[in-house]
DNA sequence: CCATAATGTCAAGCGTCCTTTGCACGTTTG
DNA sequence: CAAACGTGCAAAGGACGCTTGACATTATGG
């Protein structure tokens, strides 16, 4: 009984997708605060995200690609 | 400190983006079902997504673009 | 009249997202 | 050295995403 049961999902637990915010970033100079400051979440949300612990939600990420000023599918990839 | 507590927004418990998918579906004629199981979600998360209770998670968002053939903007939108 | 399809809703349960606090480690700055 | 910064990780708690199961409503067709 992985993940939630009765999903009709294979890939259990690791289903999250890539993201380039690491990089983004750094292209920009900023540290994980400045964007979490930026986003309006913590610190430790912009940690997780981009070590891929979760996935952002739908409305962060809008916020994220608003901050970067780039749209959603050019920040976050299909694994 | 209801919601979480330190978010910059403002509205609290109602961050529900719009989005199209009633529309989308009509134009293929689908019915809720035909598109959680293309989708590999229950039909109430379908139409739970559809009547904004709440939004779909970023992979979920992704497989509705990509069931589409739409970019994920072009289906969920900004309130 | 009865059967079926489509939609909407409620409840319980579990995993995810995001919060706070706190600690550890390496690097940089004074 | 010492103080701060940047990053990573952990635990606990609350709100959200998605599940199953069940029930009600409306519409269509036999």
């Amino acid at each position: 009984m992985v993940c939630h049961a009765g999903s009709g999902r294979t890939d259990c637990a690791l289903e999250s997708m890539k993201n380039r915010l690491k990089v983004l970033r750094a292209e920009r100079d900023w540290s994980q605060q400045d964007l979490a400051d930026a986003l309006g979440v913590s610190r430790q949300s912009v940690n997780a995200i981009e070590t891929g612990k979760y996935d952002p939600s739908l409305p962060l990420a809008f916020r994220i690609a608003d901050v970067f000023d780039l749209a959603i599918e050019a920040i976050f990839l299909r694994d």
